[in-house]
Order: structure tokens, then C-alpha cells, then sequence
DNA sequence: AATAAAAATGCAATCGATTGCGCATTTTGC
DNA sequence: GCAAAATGCGCAATCGATTGCATTTTTATT
């Protein structure tokens, strides 16, 4: 008779005449039963093709051994080299993965995570959505004392292991940069300001330009959600005012590429009329004419950093948190070197 | 009194005196629960902050919730942006998405593949890595019954649901297109043939070649890994060639712009001595200069697709198997635009 | 050989949700 | 007014693996 469903360790210990505790604890290593019957127990638990079912024993031991990872959009270089470096840590400590992207709205991140939280994930790892303003589906983690790691997009006031770049630096770094570089007005074109990362971009540029003793204007700041589309419109908005920038210092590669784009089609020289940088070093700035400087995030090294630091919770009981914060890395490229053109 | 572990339907139970059947019924629109009970319950539910432990119910119902996939490396805008289209439909449908990486590795993509079949995935999605070249580990999902979708890299030797692009069209058309363009040696940068993605476009290659009555020379030919790397080595080969080719055909765009900036730091002009073809549109390819022509691959799409296979598998019975090819769109760009320069 | 000590294995409950079957109560029909 | 049908709910087993405690078997000691 054949059984169409998966064999278990019942079948197994039923096979051999033994009871299916000896079972589970030969296949488990447990010092207590024999070497002799741990080989017998495993050759046939072979022979049947025996793979035991994870899902009853995470129930037993109320432990998934999966760490959830919720990401704006996993189809963006930047956030696919954090979840491909957090897989790869993960997976060789024994975790397996689950992945879900909010689209950057606030419905969906809060959706997602509780469905994690059903799925009773060991830890998740989360870098929250632009449009998330409210955070109690993120609270109930730490009240739970469920392991929590939020990287790139933190939230202040939950307070667990964070890992993010020192985007105020960068902000500082790129316009000290355009400073020496000559520009004088220059522009900067700001994400969202409820996200720390875009907060601190811009405060980096405010204290750049305060340091140099360069009044700031606001008509050069423009806020917006920073995709190819707005790029484009910011720059314009910008272009027709009486006194337009000659450089900005854009908050993403993404809109660094629009304007670029934009601002050639005008004939307007890059970067001679016009020095522009990025931010995130995504693939392509390194690659079109002129190639565009940028700030460098070590995305992968994040995402293995993440890891490390969820599964630091998750195997240790202790909490005390860290906020790990990677250094940024400015990279000079065309967009924005005139002194050497 | 606090319990510190999550309330159970039990817990709910416990505090209405009434039997836990009664309320996994009533979360459940059990109609044999009376309207009244059920919203009794559901506000105790609430109360108590309940969630259902999906792990329990999963063991119970032998049915995951969880649909895997499984892509030689997440970190590539291809694959990530098919993960992207996958997780979107399986979401939507009620399904969580684990995902993991192979790194191409053989090894690894069959560990992978049994701790998900551990996880009593309710199917399987999977672009196969390069190095693989054994399928046992694949087969067992078709002989267990268990859903199993492949898209992009196929294994021909498995009959199941299969979404692929017209790899064989899309050499054909890459070549015809470079002979349009008056190139007369037109080598080809191959993948490894064991992958039929690889090796239809070869195929197509090879086609329109004799369908122009060009002489095949195999000298033209370089079959590797498609890194970046290699396409500067593979590139410098045939350019040591007596007859060096007039235009390449690269297997992928990572080749074709490696190749690129090769030839231009020797001082040959693209695409007027040597024209360049890629394959699969990577976001870079729109936006280098001179801008490389390719192949455009709807990964998105292909993902959406394959999400909705695979659910198709898991909601019927039937097993009628569909092998869906995705046309190709061959984009001319700068790289190969000799004609109008 | 008898007994203590150590080693090997089994019993049965548990994790939390689901469900077939059955019992009790209420409603319906004539 | 009473049998029949319908309704509402509970009991207990089940999914497969794990584990504290009990029991059996083996080994060592005198």
C-alpha cells in the first residue's frame, strides 16, 4: 500500500518497532540515544525519503527560524543589495527569509508586517515606507519583545538596533564639495522630511552652507517624493526663478538623472553651467554622460549587518541596542567636477 | 495576572465559558455559529489583541500560505523586478513569498530548494542558477504533486508551467537588426549552453546568419559566464583575432557595456567601427553613452505571470501545464546605429 | 549472583487551530 | 400538541515534532 502523503517520524519508528521520541531524537543528534540506533533510524529515514515538516516543529518550539524583511521597493538596487546581503547572512545561520515590499505606502507596510507577526517570524527587519506616519504596528514588536532591526529609513522613536548611513554627513560632504567647486547658489532637492535620511541630507546641506557663510535661500529647497517625474518639475521650477542655481545637489540618483537629462535637452551644459550629485550610488550614475557624483551606500554590507544584528536578538535575550551608523562615501564624478574640466 | 505569551483561541474561549471549536468557528464566518456569538467573540478577540498563529494553522490545514522563489541573485535588476511582480500578485491572493538567492551556485540552489520543500511551500518558483546541471532536487516537486512554475532559465527535461522569453527571436533579431545596420563580422558573447536561454539566443544567432547567407566562423564565438570581467577578456580575444569583428552581440547588457568601455579606451568609436548589442534592457543600457541597444525583457511581468501560474497549480487540481512565451522587443539605441550617424 | 548505577528508550502531554460527529435546544409543520 | 427538522454548540481527535519524566535495559561493582 502506498501512502501518498510525507512520510513522519511515526512512520519511521513505526517501521523499526521503536517509538517516535527515539525518532526525533536520533535524527536531532540527542546524546541520549545510541550511535547504533541513531544510523539505523537515519538509513531508513533516508530510504523513505524523509524530510521532516518544519512547520510542526516551529509550532512546537514556538520559533519560526524565518526572519521577515519589509522593504519600500525590491525592485530598487539600492534596497535588492541590502535583502540579497541579509539573505546571504541569514541563510548560512540557519534562517530562511520572507520578503515583502510596502510600495512605499503606509496601508500595505502595516498589512504586511502583521501578517509577518501571524507568521510569528523571529525578527523583522524593516525600512519603512515614505508614507508612514504612524507606528504602532511597529511598536507591538518591542512591547512583544519581538527582534526588531530598522535600517536606512529608522523610525526615533522606537527605540531598538538601527543601522542607517550618516546621511548628514553626506548632505554636508556634497555641498562642501560644490562649494569648492566654485558653485554659488546652490539648489537642493529634498525627500520627504518625515524620513530621518532626507532630514538629514538637508540639515547636512543647511550646515554646509551656514559653515561657509552662504545665506540660505529658500526658494532653492524643493521637497517632494523624489521620483524621475518630480525631478524634472523641481528643476524647472527652479530654472525660472530670477536667480536660478548653478548646482544642485539632488536627493536621489534617480532625480540627479532627470534633471541631468532635463537640463541637457535646454542645452545647458553639466557641469559647467550647472554641477549636479546625487545620492545612493545606483549602478547607472556610474555609467551615463557625464557621469554623476554621488554618494556611496554600502547596501549590501547593510543588509549582512542587519542580519547580524536581528539575529544577535533573536539568540541572545539581551537588549541593549546599537545604532550602527556606516560612514558615507562621496564619489566625484563629471556632474560635478569643473574645476578639472 | 499577565500571561506573557500570545492569547489563543483557548484563552478566548476560557474568558466567554464557551468551547474553543465554537470560536476558531466563529474567526472563521463559520455559518453554524450564531451572529450573535460571533460578534461576542470577535470583540473579545479584540480585545485581547488576538492573532491567529498561522504556523498552527498551516500544520492543521498542510498548506502553507507560502509560495518560494528561488533566483540565481536578487541583487540583479531582472530578477528583482520579477520578484517584484510576484510578490505583488501573491500577495494579493492571500500568499506570503520567501525568496532566495542561488549566487548561481548548484549547491546552494538544492539546499535551498529542500529547506523549502521543508517549509512545505505551497509551490515553487524558480530561475535555475548557471552552475546547475543535475535536477533530482526539482523533479521531487513534480513527482510529490507540489506546484512547481519555472521562468526565464528552464529546465526542458521537467514538464510543468514554464514563462519564458523568445530568447531564439530576440538573437534572430538582434543579428538581423546588426546586419541591417551593415555590419558584415558580427561575433557573439554566449552565456553557458547548458541554459536554454543562452542557447536559443546562440540559436537565433546562428540563424540569421545563414538565413543571410553569412558564413558561420566559429572563431566569432565566445562562450563564458557573461561577468563583466570576462566580457573584457572575451572582447580583447576577438580583437586579437587576424579579422577582428565589426559588431558583437553580447549575451547579456553587463558584457556589452564592459565590452564598451573597453573598446572606447582603445579608441574605437562605437558604433561606427564596432557596433554593440546587449540582452535585457538593464536600466543602466537607456542611460550610458552612446546608449546600448538590447533586448527588453518584462520581468515585471513575467513575475505577475508566474505568480499566477503557480496559484493556479495550488488552487485547481488540474495539471494541464502551459509553456507561455513572452516576445521580445528588440530596442536599437546608439551602440548599433551606424546608418543614421 | 545480586544490586547499584548508568545508559537507552518509551509514554504521554504539548504547541494552537481545525473539524467530523454528536448532543441539546429551538423552531417548524401539520 | 407533538414529531421532525433545523440550529447552535461542544467533545475529542488530528496535524507532526518535541520533551519532561518514567521505565526498561545494559553495564559495572562487590
Amino acid at each position: 500500500m502506498i501512502k501518498n502523503s510525507e512520510p513522519t517520524i511515526h512512520d519511521i519508528a513505526r517501521e523499526l518497532n521503536i517509538s517516535a521520541s527515539t525518532v526525533s531524537r536520533a535524527l536531532n543528534d540527542n546524546p541520549r540515544i545510541s550511535l547504533k540506533t541513531k544510523e539505523k533510524i537515519k538509513a531508513v529515514a533516508d530510504a523513505m525519503g524523509y524530510r521532516p515538516n518544519t512547520l510542526a516543529s516551529n509550532l512546537r518550539n514556538k520559533k519560526s527560524n524565518t526572519i521577515g524583511i519589509v522593504v519600500p521597493l525590491i525592485n530598487r538596487h539600492f534596497f535588492s543589495s541590502v535583502i540579497s546581503g541579509a539573505e546571504d547572512v541569514a541563510f548560512k545561520a540557519g534562517y530562511n527569509v520572507v520578503i515583502s515590499q510596502s510600495n512605499d505606502l503606509a496601508d500595505k507596510e502595516i498589512n504586511i508586517v502583521q501578517s509577518m507577526f501571524s507568521n510569528r517570524v523571529d525578527g523583522l527587519i524593516i525600512s519603512i515606507a515614505m508614507q508612514t506616519k504612524t507606528f504602532d504596528h511597529l511598536k507591538i514588536f518591542r512591547k512583544k519583545n519581538i527582534p526588531l532591526v530598522f535600517f536606512d529609513r529608522a523610525v526615533p522613536e522606537i527605540e531598538t538596533d538601527k543601522i542607517v548611513v550618516d546621511d548628514f554627513a553626506g548632505g554636508f560632504r556634497v555641498t562642501q564639495h560644490l562649494i569648492d567647486q566654485g558653485y554659488k547658489r546652490i539648489a537642493h532637492l529634498a525627500g520627504t522630511q518625515n524620513l530621518m535620511t532626507y532630514f538629514d541630507r538637508k540639515k547636512g546641506y543647511l550646515e554646509a552652507l551656514r559653515k561657509n557663510n552662504i545665506q540660505f535661500d529658500e526658494s532653492l529647497v524643493i521637497i517632494n517624493t523624489l521620483t524621475s517625474d518630480e525631478g524634472v518639475s523641481a528643476v524647472q521650477q527652479l530654472m525660472e526663478l530670477k536667480s536660478p542655481p548653478d548646482a544642485i545637489f539632488c536627493g536621489n540618483d534617480t532625480t540627479a538623472l532627470s534633471a541631468m537629462i532635463f537640463l541637457r535637452d535646454k542645452g545647458i551644459r553639466i557641469p559647467q553651467d550647472i554641477g549636479i550629485v546625487g545620492f545612493s550610488n545606483e549602478p547607472f550614475s556610474k555609467v551615463v554622460s557625464p557621469s554623476i557624483s554621488t554618494i556611496a551606500q554600502p547596501g549590501f554590507q547593510m543588509g549582512q549587518k542587519a542580519a547580524e544584528l536581528i539575529i544577535r536578538q533573536i539568540e541572545t535575550k539581551e537588549r541593549t541596542f546599537q545604532t550602527i551608523v556606516l560612514p558615507t562615501e562621496l564619489i566625484v564624478r563629471e556632474s560635478s567636477s569643473r574645476r578639472s574640466f
